[in-house]
DNA sequence: CCTGCGCGTTAAGGTTTCATCAAGATCCTT
DNA sequence: AAGGATCTTGATGAAACCTTAACGCGCAGG
């Protein structure tokens, strides 16, 4: 996160303030230093004060906006309302007058995070065999052909993939797939497991990613 | 757009203001209307006063967060600052307090939107016998002849592209074509998916652009 | 050696989900 | 106000899926 104001009171209440959340805090004190510290340092958001020494604070703006779509917070004094419209339009995200309270500032940030930040990208798993999308729902071997997988086909592979590596027990699966009522019916996981191992692993009877624990559970070793 | 407002003052307005602007605008009282008529109507931009009589404002926020990621913008008389908190956290997009300019308001509406359209990465979809521009609302089969759609099945058929690859559940798709209280109605999927096929497939009944993924939804594979 | 247990495999039945068609209801334009 | 396009709704046969039961195998303990 990039902090460009140029009183150092301000600055230091911001650090001080973000660097308490975890935030990780870099400052500049002009608009030129500004842009230049967004260009080396890419941060996720811009907190930037409108009354800068050497530049206007819409042309800061403009200058972010030309290559990046970094979110930006700009902060400023009690001004004419077209100031405000001036920051927005120019590519500003939100507008804060001062003096503003430090827990509001906190949650338009967050706000501004989370508005940028959409994709929560899912991961896909891949093994010498075939590879599991998390995100799209699909399954494709390696020679490039989708695997077809009824839903609770998918549903058992999707969690002993996403707890790749671990054990799963039985109880675990069967619970999260057919619900707490059939904790018992471990029947069920043998004929889709059986299932899985038929459509993914290249001998079925020798599994070599769907691996049994016996007694215990399942385990995916990619 | 959608205000929901109980002050009709403000509500009027707000109308004459945003009609001049060439925004669509529609309005709501109360709470629950607010979000039967967000569900409704699908507006771009949602204007949402806190003091409402029937509910809590973030509950409403958090009522619509719940199936969409609709731009929300708060309006509010001066409270407390941790009302402000409580707003964006529960997923507002931007909070302004009464009294309040309508140039500003204006303005934050423009960069609520902007930002809620992103560059849209790749709005031409081609496959071996159609293709789907996004941008232009057009789909065009090899020969170069237009296909023509009705509104419902674009809806469908633009979810679907632009997801293309991944599979799209049933439940997504009937909420985003028609509204969270059809999440159960799959059947107007099959009659649409079938029209959809119908239009685009060189093999309706045997699909291979629409595939159908049992159970689980639907996947557009270019 | 026999027995019991856990696991893998297979297949049949019953159920759910899907594709397709067509008739009414509704919306929109003329 | 009529007519066409579009959207709902219901019914039907077909396909996919889930459940269940039966049987074989290997292994450990009696």
């Amino acid at each position: 996160m990039l902090v460009v104001d140029d009183e150092p009171s301000i600055l230091r209440a911001l650090r001080i303030n973000l660097a308490a959340r975890n935030f990780q805090v870099s400052t500049a004190s002009d608009g030129a230093s500004g842009l230049a510290a967004m260009a080396r340092e890419r941060p996720d958001v811009m907190i930037l004060d409108l009354g800068l020494p050497d530049m206007d604070g819409t042309e800061v703006i403009r200058g972010v906006r030309g290559w990046a779509s970094t979110p930006i917070i700009v902060l400023s004094v009690w001004g004419h309302e077209s100031q405000k419209v001036a920051a927005l339009d120019a590519g500003a995200d939100d507008y804060v007058t001062k003096p503003f309270g430090m827990d509001e500032l906190l949650a338009r940030l967050r706000a501004a995070i989370r508005r940028a930040s959409p994709a929560p990208d899912e991961p896909v798993v891949k093994t010498e065999d075939f590879t599991v999308d998390l995100a799209a729902k699909r399954v494709t071997r390696a020679d490039g052909s989708d695997v077809r997988l009824t839903p609770t086909e998918w549903q058992l592979l999707e969690i002993l993939v996403r707890n790749r590596g671990r054990l799963v027990t039985q109880r675990q699966l069967l619970q999260e797939v057919w619900g707490p009522a059939y904790e018992t019916e471990s029947n069920y996981l043998r004929v889709y497991v059986a299932q899985l191992r038929r459509k993914l692993e290249p001998e079925p009877s020798r599994p070599r990613y769907l691996l049994t624990e016996s007694g215990m559970g399942y385990r995916f070793d990619p």
